[in-house]
DNA sequence: CTATTTGAACTGACTGGTCAGTGCAAAAAC
DNA sequence: GTTTTTGCACTGACCAGTCAGTTCAAATAG
């Protein structure tokens, strides 16, 4: 008795749940959501197909659950960032900065699902299309946020489009951070960060 | 004899090849490159389903082909602008917003072009990768030229990484006009394209 | 402590449907 | 008269989802 319905709880279904979300994140990533099969996902997490369908209601809701929880994490770790700079008593430009940072680490941590984000984000008449939508705001909407408070104090001009900013800086970002990770991953995250925080600081081709 | 060999002819088989190119490339865009049947392709095309075969060997092909055509002419629209703005004795800053400025411009003609590109380019194991792979290196190549030029010019600071920081303009302008056609399609090019020379010339946070 | 029961979790063979690619004879286009 | 397109039936592989049966750990009984 107990055990499945805790919420939380480290119960088996729990892990397995998890490793078919690893399994599935990678493949995906990989291939596309087309292109990979249930059977590919059960036998990555070494666990029988029917277990997929135990644990999820089909393969695209397996799909929904994983994007939703993937954004949770992403979404977090740049509010904490935010909110960390703001206690430290930094600027606005700081809290981005830290953003772009945190943006970068979770790239890095867990790349295959940004890659698995980024080609599924603008296409349409997909099943899981609203789930994204709802998503990508939560996660855009923490980088509108800063910068509202920003224009707000006077540090940033009130000639910025908000939202439109905001949607350039997570892409510049991810798209930077995909790159690295596919072309140049020799380089360091330190490295990566040195030269975004350039480019968002103006020191390209601001002045000097 | 002749015709089928022939770079830009105009022949009846180079008609029907256009009219599959683009009805693969919105097909594809909408719902990915598994997702797509190719007899949905032949039908968007008005086309027998055997015509297709007859012009290409097989749906990867015909994707490959559709890529490679793609990426040429957003390279060729860069260097273009590349290469006007300096006839008019315009700085690089001036280059880099003009090609922001033809990047925007490409997108808003073949947005499904683009949504396509981003979705396939960071894909490991397709067959198609290494196509990919080089012809988004000519396209990045374009950026970078005008990133070295101004170095050596001494307009950009030669601190500035210069693939790295190709890469991220790329990205920012990508991610920023998809999201401009999905989320906010009422906006002018304009005012994407004013958003955008604002966050490239540190208008945002550089100085007030 | 050992034996039995319970039910959630898991298994994997199977099914029904889908789709890339083929073959070909006849029609159209050039 | 040659090239290209059509229409359509066919094949074989592949795959999402199902289901009858098995495993196992914890709960309860003896």
């Amino acid at each position: 008795m107990e055990s499945s319905t805790t919420p939380g709880g480290s119960t088996r279904r729990e892990a397995t749940r998890q490793k078919l979300y690893e399994a599935a994140v990678t493949l995906i990533a990989e291939q596309g959501f087309s292109a990979t099969t249930v059977d590919e996902i059960a036998e990555r997490a070494g666990v029988a197909k029917g277990t997929v369908y135990y644990n999820f209601a089909s393969k695209s809701v397996l799909f929904e659950e994983l994007l939703r929880h993937g954004v949770g994490l992403l979404t977090a770790s740049l509010r904490e960032a935010a909110e960390r700079t703001a206690r430290d008593g930094g600027s606005k430009v700081d809290a981005l900065d830290a953003m772009v940072r945190a943006g970068l680490v979770f790239i890095d941590r867990y790349p295959s699902f940004t890659q698995l984000y980024v080609a599924e984000l603008w296409r349409t008449n997909r099943a899981w299309q609203s789930t994204l939508m709802v998503v990508r705001q939560e996660a855009v909407a923490v980088v509108e946020g800063v910068l509202r408070e920003g224009v707000d104090n006077g540090e940033f001009s009130d000639e910025i489009d908000v939202p439109l900013t905001a949607a350039a800086l997570v892409g510049m970002v991810l798209v930077a951070a995909l790159d690295w990770q596919a072309f140049q991953p020799e380089r360091s995250l330190d490295d990566v960060h040195a030269a975004l925080s350039r480019l968002l600081q103006g020191r390209v081709s601001g002045h000097r």
